[in-house]
DNA sequence: TATTCGTTTTAACCCAGGTTAATTACGGCC
DNA sequence: GGCCGTAATTAACCTGGGTTAAAACGAATA
């Protein structure tokens, strides 16, 4: 069976409204999402309130809480719709268990997973040796669309710096 | 077959000294590593030859650039060992085939890449929302091993600041 | 049109960390 | 022992980004 079928036979269509959360930080979550129409904030909210966005997720991407699904702790962010959404949720557990016979899902969870670490290797690489200065010019270079979409307070938020930061970093380019 | 029947049959085992590298930035490399025993260190050089410390790889763990294996680019960080290891080396695609008809395979490939995928969601989480300090402070409680085996100028450049800052972080704690 | 609320900019001041360079400490090794 | 190279510390100075607060700029609604 492939990835999109048991999708389809197993999953639950959930409908979600602007500002709607998929869940949050601290909550348990047991689900994975495939992002059918959206646009999706991922954030930390630090202990004394202030908050990091970890990701931005588009249609056609899947996002589940790692610590939540695999750990069984809760979940270390919150998900929240930044436009109208929809998703298909289902079990993270009858997922993983599917792919233990399935050959075809299996291999698309190993696809998924090595696009994900890709994705977070790249991203690590830019904390680690980029100024924010770079990271913002990286940001224009290779997803141009990001800056149109979301405010430059989220855009700062993403870099790790503050709002204020960023305005400066505009400012003398 | 299991993971490790796999390896035993289809690795080769290598020996390297100290400071030998596994692979090099810039070179294809096509392996998956196990190691067997050592203790590396993955690190990126910058335009300007600055050295940023990616991760420490120990016993028991699995190495391969994504990036190379992967995406059949050149490799985006190198690998050396910081003292003598032994390691089986097996092709990359070799294992990724296999795990397209062998179940067991699979699974332990699907658990190798959620564990690195949590690994590097941690990492950010730390870049993103932790200061350079805190972040140190992570490493005397959490990894207290790894202050007695690396230099404090390796530390430095696996927090993401130069020596200099860090005897100074020392220095005020 | 006026009001409101969130976003963005600007300014002033502060501090963590970068840079450079000199100094000290700690090994090997002859 | 003396020598050499690397690691670590210290100091002086610089800069990018944090903090706070005020102002400017929307877009949406009354």
């Amino acid at each position: 069976m492939e990835f999109n079928d048991f999708l389809i036979d197993q999953g639950q269509i959930i409908h979600k409204d602007k500002d709607d959360h998929l869940f949050r930080q601290g909550d348990m979550n047991s689900s994975l999402y495939y992002i059918k129409q959206g646009f999706l904030k991922a954030y930390y909210i630090s202990e004394d309130g202030k908050e990091f966005v970890k990701s931005f997720l588009s249609t056609g991407n899947v996002i589940a809480n790692l610590t939540s699904v695999h750990l069984k702790q809760p979940c270390s962010y919150s998900v929240i719709c930044l436009e109208p959404a929809t998703l298909i949720m289902v079990s993270f557990e009858d997922l993983y268990q599917r792919s233990l016979e399935d050959q075809s899902i299996a291999r698309t969870i190993i696809e998924v997973l090595l696009k994900l670490a890709l994705k977070k290797e790249r991203r690590e690489y830019e904390f680690l040796c980029l100024s924010a200065e770079k990271r913002y010019d990286l940001i224009q270079k290779n997803m141009p669309e990001l800056l149109e979409k979301v405010t430059q307070n989220d855009i700062a938020r993403y870099l790790g710096i503050t709002p204020v930061a960023l305005s400066r970093i505009k400012n003398r380019q």
